[in-house]
RNA sequence: GGCCCGGUGGUCAAGCGGUUAAGACACCGCCCUUUCACGGCGGUAACACGAGUUCGAUUCUCGUCCGGGUCACCA
């Protein structure tokens, strides 16, 4: 075991003074919601406080090691904005970073806690299943009350032990939550649970502990499956003589009522969102807002951008109770992100589910863009409302019948009549003229637009609904072929 | 099962003893209109239940019910 020195070195290297957050993920290859929310509520909180956002990687479990996972969560920190301040890949002053590259440091706190007699060597068999599914007794533990000579002379023989946390048998222990405030279990309730395993590593439990403390930590966020367990850290804690850092637990997020989303169900992931075509800052958006509100002059507020969020978090906002995961609110907010995108930018995000749409036309994808702009809700379902531009779908006649506008396949047979000889007159291929022509045609008719503008629509579309009017949808499919697709609607007519 | 936590419309969610119980999504209707969408206007819809405490409970207390979590050498 190291000595005094080395701890009193420990400790030195933890900055003081400043808020500090961690966001500790398994390397598992891909980001939960839930994962994501917490991510996020964390830096937000190490923001607000003009503190520091610490990555840490716990991967203890060798067991689930998966292969480039730790690669994921850097790029999808990085793609969400959460950029960290110290971690693995870009180092700080209480590094490393990453729980395996720490394995020597929690043995040694592991036995100064034994040392100091809140922590215990045993040496039993790893608990199988007993027959009554019963669970490890304290009381039971013969190892418990094991004298510190045979503990010291067992351990020095190469005998193999777990080193449990020693609870008291008696009274109940309490923490405070930032938004579920004071939790209190009776010890009774708690049993000595294994702090460092028999491979040498430590449970997820006291790594945690460990790390928190020696990386300065002041704000631990975390899901709230640890609610009921995290007394046992404060006795860690007090064990160690440590302070005791603002608990900040989240109740999850849910796929339904009963279960938490889950990889296992189906449920998406971040990159599954962002490849079903939704925008990052949407997302983030929705989950910021999923399980927290505003408070004060933003109460009402819905979009917020990074900045703003950073402003206006507050953990008191945070909700108690889970929350359902509605992916048509995340809709809904995906729209508005898009809506509110330059026309430049929605382009850019737009064009290749526009290329997947109209296939190898050479159709211009700024004017399909700006058709699209403010009705698309989802990237993804961009290339299904083009397909018409690629090909005329086939279509019945009927088509040409519509109550609110009058139409019916005789006016309909009448105006493209008209129309066909107007367009094929035209010297420019203009929005402005091909609306001016048929308004003239409007005109001499006496009727509404509506009855004008449909028939030619349909003929053009070959489909009932399109994005864009009669207008757009002319010109961006250039003279030539709208008059190529007017005379089959007549020909269709006239049959 | 023991222990811990939670329970406001379908969903998210304000509310902190006195309110006509906000707002948003979704849904429905109307308007706008060149179909759809956008936009505008309006509507349906909630305090799980039962006892207390109180002049007065969605707000406080207790019980019931319902839901979640946890009881690993997983995190």
């Amino acid at each position: 075991m190291k000595d005094p020195k080395w701890f009193e070195e420990m400790e030195a290297r933890i900055p003081a003074g400043e808020v500090r957050t961690r966001f500790a993920p398994s390397p598992t290859g891909y980001m939960h919601v839930g994962n994501l929310r917490t991510a996020l509520y964390t830096y937000l909180i190490a923001r607000h406080g003009g503190g520091k956002f610490i990555l840490r990687i716990e991967d203890t479990d060798q067991n689930r090691f998966v292969e480039g996972a730790t690669e994921v969560i850097y790029k999808t920190m990085k793609e969400c904005g959460l950029e960290h301040d110290e971690g693995p890949d870009i180092g700080g002053p209480v590094g490393p970073y990453i729980q395996t590259e720490r394995r020597g440091l929690y043995k040694e706190y592991a036995e100064l806690l034994v040392q100091r007699g809140h922590a215990y060597r045993c040496f039993c068999e790893k608990a199988e299943e007993t027959e009554e599914g019963d669970s490890f007794r304290k009381e039971a533990d013969p190892c418990r009350d094991l004298s510190r000579e045979e503990s010291d002379a067992r351990a020095a023989a190469g005998e193999p032990y777990v080193i449990r946390q020693r609870i008291p048998s008696e009274g109940s222990t309490s923490f405070v939550d930032e938004i579920f405030g004071e939790i209190s279990v009776d010890n009774s309730e708690l049993d000595d649970q294994v702090l460092l395993k028999r491979d040498g590593l430590p449970t997820y439990n006291f790594a945690n502990v460990i790390d928190d403390h020696l990386m300065g930590i002041t704000h631990v966020v975390r899901g709230n499956e640890y609610l009921a367990s995290a007394p046992k850290y404060n006795l860690l804690y007090e064990g160690f003589g440590w302070p005791i850092p603002k608990y900040i637990h989240c109740s999850p997020v849910m796929r339904d009522q009963h279960n938490k989303m889950s990889k296992r169900h189906g449920d998406p992931s971040y990159e599954d969102l962002i490849a079903q075509g939704y925008l990052t800052d949407a997302v983030i958006n929705y989950v910021a807002l999923l399980g927290w509100s505003p408070s004060g002059e933003q109460a009402e507020q819905e979009i917020f951008s990074k900045k703003e969020l950073i402003d206006a978090f507050d953990t008191k906002g945070i909700s108690k109770s889970p929350a359902i995961f509605d992916i048509e609110k995340l809709r809904y907010f995906n729209a508005e992100y898009i809506r509110r995108l330059t026309p430049e930018q929605f382009h850019a995000v737009a064009e290749p589910y526009i290329r997947q749409g109209i296939g190898d036309t050479d159709l211009n994808t700024e004017e399909i863009a700006e058709l699209l702009h403010q009705r698309t809700e989802v990237l993804t379902e961009i290339p299904e409302k083009l397909g018409f531009f690629a090909v005329l779908p086939e279509y019945e006649k009927e088509l040409f019948t519509h109550k609110k506008s009058k139409s019916n396949e005789e006016t309909s047979r009448e105006i493209l009549t008209e129309m066909v000889p107007a367009f094929e007159s035209l010297k420019e291929w203009t929005p402005e003229a091909i609306l001016d022509a048929m308004k003239a045609l409007v005109e001499k008719k006496e009727c509404k637009n509506a009855l004008v503008m449909w028939p030619v629509r349909i003929a053009a579309a070959g489909q009932m609904v399109t994005p864009g009017g009669a207008v757009e949808i002319c010109h961006i499919l250039g003279k030539e072929e709208t008059l190529r697709r007017l005379k089959i609607g007549l020909d269709k007519l006239q049959n």
